[in-house]
RNA sequence: GGCCUGUUGGUGAAGUGGCUUAACACACUGCCCUCUCAAGGCAGCAUUCACGGAUUCGAAUUCCGUACAGGCUACCA
């Protein structure tokens, strides 16, 4: 086919298509950025709920867009409508809200460069298709899908690289009036690319992660537009990408191979390639089969991103924890630099984990525990008391309504250089700090402590005579030395352990006592802190419930 | 089958030919501190970098082969 004759089956093809790319490349012109301003993008399809994979994708895209002064940008990439599912694109606005990865531009952000959802774009795509049929680069292939599947067979038995390529792409060179007679007959067409690659050459990629790569020119005529004419998304990606002014590509591992397919179709087009960094996916040991294989929505609850909102991991616990995937130097840095947040740390393409990076359970739960312990009680109260609202009406009730106690509890020992660490999630609050709100407290009184030890509630009354709310800790901890050495018992465990036979306990023995009738538990925050919030009276009234329940 | 990529302790990993008898962090174990926890302090935790060979005075680091793992090989993204 001449270029007279290209040019006539665009028109027939395409006859709807009125402009040319060049009102594209004006509309959508370069972007007023300083030098090295990273343009970066997400493009999720709206095909089911959000995997932690894709959050980290999000992520990337946002720490190194924000860096260096740049756009990153959402594009909802729907040109399957088999696949979507009814609210995925609100369920992936909704998650990245919730999760603070906020777009500078894109899908419900709006921007110069819209639309920002492809199945809007069907237009854009086949005035860059008829340019590639023009140029050459394209034609409409007419195999059937039993055609197609018997090739296949035949290369699978030869053992053959798979796809339409070479003597297999029997359509490249139909004469344009073989074309019009299929057309006439109402024969169904996609649009291929007439690749103009030889897989016997070498080309050599440059990954920003992976670094240096050899492929194989790409030689495989890859369908660009489908039956319904909407793009794959190769073709989608590189139109797309290009009039955005992406400048890199952040997407998932699995791309890789289709790196040189890309490339080919930029060149081909004749756009400035974008740059590209493959990450690699976040893995997980599989607990049966002792294999590592890709964090599973099905299998591991820390897959989807709705797990996090749910047990109440802190959004800015799971940031770090992204960073610190995301950058392997990131975590040192951010132990002797405690005071900074991600945005003070810079990034880097070549400090990003090559392989699969194992998600670490343990690790996320001390990020998480760190994050609580550097928050003051007021804040804690807030976010639990938010994260309530949500997942715990009932208790959100009582934290309002106890609110001042509550904060009060929150904030023992948060004062010192080592502050407590002792939650991990919004949702331990309820269970470890049981003891702070009453009504709570009689409830769920004692319920937890499954010891068999009885405690002596007289004592603990009598000790309650002549505790004074009003001192130092120091004070008030040799005030117990000296009700325990008047009551028969050790003022320290060493004394207690040197004679054992001359004491009843010792100290802790009795601290232990109070802290159980107290608190309903063994472990606890500061114990005298806890006797002043609750004053007199109300340890009283726990002496009593303890009477109650326990003893009977 | 073909084409890519990866493989360092329980985990995340540092490491780009001699500074490495392998950093750091998390986890774990023990001891100390101590009214309980938490925190903290101290100590322990790969003599070895999947395996085999080659290059080199010298290799976790370069090269070749093997094994294993992951990805792609769709009119899905």
């Amino acid at each position: 086919m001449n270029k007279e004759e290209r040019i006539e089956l665009a028109e027939l093809l395409f006859p709807n298509i009125n402009e040319n790319i060049e009102y594209y490349e004006n509309k959508y012109p370069k972007r007023n950025l300083k030098e090295g301003a990273m343009v970066t993008r997400y493009g999720p399809s709206p095909t089911g709920s959000v995997h932690l994979g894709n959050l980290f994708s999000a992520f990337c895209d946002m720490i190194y867009a924000k860096q260096s002064g740049g756009i990153f940008f959402l594009r909802i990439e729907d040109t399957d409508q088999k696949r979507a599912v009814e609210g995925g694109i609100e369920n992936i606005t909704g998650v990245l809200k919730g999760f603070n990865i906020l777009p500078n531009e894109g899908y419900s952000y709006g921007g110069e460069y819209g639309s920002y959802k492809q199945s809007e774009r069907t237009l854009i795509y086949q005035t860059y298709i008829k340019k590639l049929i023009i140029d050459g680069y394209a034609y409409p292939c007419f195999m059937t899908e039993e055609e197609l599947s018997s090739i296949r067979e035949e290369q699978e038995l030869l053992k053959t690289k798979i796809g339409i390529y070479g003597h297999y792409a029997v359509d490249r060179d139909l004469s344009l009036a073989e074309i019009k007679e299929k057309l006439k007959n109402n024969e169904e067409y996609v649009i291929r690319l007439k690749s103009p690659g030889d897989a016997n050459k070498q080309v050599e990629i440059i990954d920003c992660i992976k670094g240096k790569m050899k492929f194989p020119e790409h030689d495989i005529d890859t369908v660009l537009l489908k039956k319904d004419k909407t793009p794959t998304y190769h073709f989608a990606h590189v139109i797309d990408d290009h009039l955005m002014h992406t400048t890199h590509v952040i997407r998932g591992d699995e791309w890789v191979s289709s790196i040189p397919l890309h490339i080919q179709l930029f060149k081909v087009l004749g756009f400035e390639p974008v740059k590209y960094a493959h990450i690699a996916p976040i893995t997980i040991k599989d607990k049966e089969t002792g294999t590592i294989r890709k964090l599973s929505k099905r299998k591991d609850p820390w897959a989807g991103a709705k797990f996090y909102e749910e047990e109440g991991i802190p959004i800015d616990a799971l940031h770090l924890y992204l960073a610190t995937i995301a950058n392997t130097n990131f975590e040192e840095w951010y132990l002797n630099n405690q005071d900074k947040s991600i945005s003070d740390f810079t990034f880097d393409f070549t400090k990003q984990a090559i392989g699969g990076t194992s998600f670490d359970e343990s690790k996320l739960n001390n990020l998480c525990k760190t994050y609580f312990s550097r928050k003051s009680g007021e804040e804690v109260y807030n976010e639990t008391l938010e994260y309530a609202k949500k997942y715990d009406l009932e208790y959100a009730k009582l934290l309002e309504a106890n609110k001042e106690d509550m904060i009060k509890f929150l904030s023992i020992e948060k004062d010192g250089p080592r502050p407590r660490k002792d939650i991990s999630k919004y949702s331990e609050v309820k269970e470890e700090f049981s003891y702070a709100i009453d009504e709570l407290f009689i409830k769920e009184a004692y319920k937890k402590y499954d010891g068999d030890k009885k405690y002596d509630t007289d004592l603990i009354e009598n000790y309650l005579n002549i505790l004074n709310t009003n001192c130092s800790n120091e004070e008030w901890f040799n005030d117990v030395k000296e009700f325990a050495l008047s009551n028969n018992y050790a003022a320290s465990p060493k004394d207690y352990k040197k004679e054992p036979d001359k004491y009843k306990g010792h100290v802790g023995d009795i601290c232990e006592a109070i802290r159980v009738i107290v608190t309903g538990r063994t472990k606890s925050p500061d114990l005298y802190s806890i006797l002043k919030i609750l004053g007199k009276e109300r340890i009283k009234e726990r002496i009593n419930l303890y009477k109650e329940v326990v003893l009977k």
